[in-house]
Formats: structure tokens, sequence, C-alpha cells
DNA sequence: CCCATCTGAAAATGAGCATTGTCAAATTCG
DNA sequence: CGAATTTGACAATGCTCATTTTCAGATGGG
């Protein structure tokens, strides 16, 4: 049992649990984006960790919730990411806060694999629990499109549809697409495909079917 | 073992051999796209499936040979709609034969939210034969979506681009909307849904960036 | 220095399956 | 009919973890 907490190793209580969960959070990126979640087992991230199961016990209360507070910071991430650039772009067309805003949120997967595999990959259908947290983080995101893209039309930008419609497809297209990219090598500079992504959230928000 | 085989309840082994297959099918497809995967149990599969465990095993290596040839078929049927879509809309303009091969390959997902999940949400990362077997399935789609499109670029119809870019977006996109759709409800029709669909394919093949 | 805490390693426990084996009853066919 | 097959139910096995417990040593406050 957890006692009140004194100094060890010249650190407090907070500060070493607070590195023994840096430890294993940094362990579950490299497992899980690199052999997936399926394959994670507990003694393997402690033993990679240098963190003891006992102590892994005392920070988690299961495997499920490592993954959890690892997609949490993940995401929480790439949303602060988010904000900050619809902040920064404020006042601006929306021509150029999305785009902005979409790289703004891919920056994370376009530098490191992994976090795209478990952001896109390895989150789906892990478990219901861990389907309800994605499908709510992604209900967030359709909303702030919507909320974006309502406004630029109320400033006569562009034509009214369905935000919904138009969000999740974003979605689904710029998940496949960067986690493709992560996946092969060789493969086309990311300033290359960072142009593209632009362009697809540009047509894919504002284009019109060409009937 | 299996012996050499005779008539059991007025059917040869391979017809009943069969009879369990498809008994098995039809419960993995109500589990695994009702449940999930990872919550998928053989003694489960077999139990419902009335198919003892031992028969199990000869017909099935194991649990993940199963949801191979699960996701076989099911993909398999996809193909030959898209492939029949193609064939009955030959020498017809892009702007025809895309949106309705897109349907095609669509209609099983959307008459079965079961299969839905099953092949845009279990599927992936599931294990590393089962994610090789789906982008292996995908890369056959990028082709296809390649091949019809540089044809139609030769006739003169639209201007020629990324097209793996392209197919990777639009499978993206209509994958993540079409299981959002069937996790919904109440929900748009499936007329609706459709009309949108099809725009969306339209406006990522052919659609120029509003720069 | 003394003793309560804390730590890492490792063993112990136990659950949940996948997979295999057993067997009595049912069925077929010569 | 009677031997050989086939079947379904179910017991048995074994393995992979998740989770808990033990324990000898390290550390720190009084």
């Amino acid at each position: 049992m957890v006692q009140e907490g004194r100094s060890y190793g010249g650190l407090t209580r907070e500060e070493r649990d607070a590195q023994r969960r840096q430890r294993l959070l940094e362990t579950a990126k490299e497992i899980i984006g690199t052999q997936g979640y399926a394959a994670t087992t507990i003694p393997g991230v402690c033993a990679a960790s240098k963190v003891s199961t006992r102590h892994f016990y005392e920070i988690y209360p299961g495997k499920e919730d490592l993954f959890v507070d690892l997609y949490d910071r993940i995401t929480a991430d790439s949303y602060a990411r988010v904000a900050a650039s619809l902040g920064a772009t404020a006042g601006e067309p929306i021509f150029e806060r999305v785009p902005a805003a979409v790289l703004a949120y891919l920056d994370p997967m376009l530098k490191d694999p992994r976090v795209a595999r478990i952001a896109f990959v390895e989150i789906m259908g892990a478990s219901p629990r861990i389907e309800k947290l994605r499908l709510d983080y992604r209900e967030t995101l359709v909303d702030i499109v919507g909320t974006e893209c309502t406004a630029s039309v109320g400033r006569g930008e562009i034509l009214d549809r369905d935000w919904r419609f138009a969000a999740l497809a974003l979605v689904g297209a710029v998940t496949a697409i960067v986690y493709d990219w992560a996946l092969h090598q060789p493969r086309s500079s990311r300033e290359a495909l960072e142009t593209q992504l632009a362009d697809l959230a540009l047509v894919l928000l504002t284009a019109d079917p060409p009937r």
C-alpha cells in the first residue's frame, strides 16, 4: 500500500511517480506504436520501462488505463495545437485557417509514425471504452469544423452544407493518407504532403460537386 | 482425424462441412460485428453456431483463420460488385462510373451495420497478418481507381493528378462516413447518403483546389 | 544508529481462453 | 444385424498473461 510519502533518491513521491509514469508512457508509445496494442503486455512494458509491475499497479488500475492515458495525451496535444492555430489565424479567411489547423493537428503524427499508428489504427476497436473515447474526441473535432465553417458561411466566404458529413470525410481521408505516408518508405517530402493535405481540406470544405 | 468420408444425415462430408462453415461464418459476422474481434472467443462462436470445437478445428486452423475467411468473403463480395458495376457502365463517362462503383462497393455495408463495423473498424490492427491483408486489398482498390481515372484523363474528361493520394482520401472518407451512418440512430435515408457519397467521390477525383 | 519506508526483482496466484482428447450415442452401409 | 464412422457434449491440458504478494536490500528522518 502507498504510505504517506517521503523523499527517496532526492525526489518526492510525486516526482518519483511522475518519472515512472513518464517512462511507462514513452515505452507504451514505442511498443503500441510498433507492435500494436494487441501484442502489448504489462510485463513487457514494465521491463522496457524499468518499472516493476508492483509500481505499475500503483500508478494505473490496469492495462487499458495506460493506453487511455497515452491516447488522451496525444489527443490533448493535437487539440491544443488546433486551438493555438485557430487563435493565431483569427480574423483570416477560412481558406487560410482550416488548412493551417489541419496541419497543426497532424504535426505530431507527421513527426512520429508511432503516433500516427496509435492515433489512427491501434485506437480503433481496441475495446468498448477506448472506442467510445475515440468517437467522443472525434465529435469534438466535428463540432469545431462545424463552428468555424458556419461562421465562414456567415461572412459570405463559402456556401453552407452538411458540415458533419464534410468534417467526417476530412477526418477519414486525412487519417488514411497520413498513416499511409507514415508507413511507406521511401515517401514524398513532408512539405509536398502538407500541400496536398491543405488542398484536400479546402476541396472537401468548399468545393461544389461538378454536376 | 478426418476419415475418408461417408454420407451422414443425408449429406456428404463436404456438405456437412460446408454447412458448419456457413453457420460459423454467420455467427462470426454477428459476434465480431456486434461485440468486436477482441471480445470474440472460439467457444462462444462454436456454441452460438451449434458446432463443436472439435469440428471447428477440423475446418479452421485457428481463430484468426475464421476472421480471415470472413473478411475475404466480405471483400470478395464488394470487389465483385465493383467489377460488375464497372462492366455495366463501360463506355460511360467517369462521372457516372466512379460514383456507381463506389456505391456498389458500399452496398453490403449499407445493408448491414455489422459488415460495416467488421470491414471498417474491427479489421484494423487486429493482428499483423490481418493488417497486411487489409492493406493489400486496399492497394488493389487504389490500383483500380488509378486505372479508371488515368483512362478518363486519356479521354480528356478530367485533369491528371496523384491518383494514389485521391484514392486513399476517397477510401478513408467513405469509410468514416459509412461507419458513422451505420452507427447512428436516427439517421438520414440511404438514398440521401448515397447522393452525398456520390458527390463526395466526384469532388475528390475531379475538383481543383480553389487557390 | 534505528526503524519505518521504499524499491526492484522475482515468485505466486488465478483467470481466461485456445486447443486437444474422451466417450457414449446416433447413423450408415455392407 | 454389426462393424465402422460420425457426431455433439464435455472434460482435460496447457499456455499466456494480468494482477498480487513476497522479500531482501537500499534509503532517509529522527
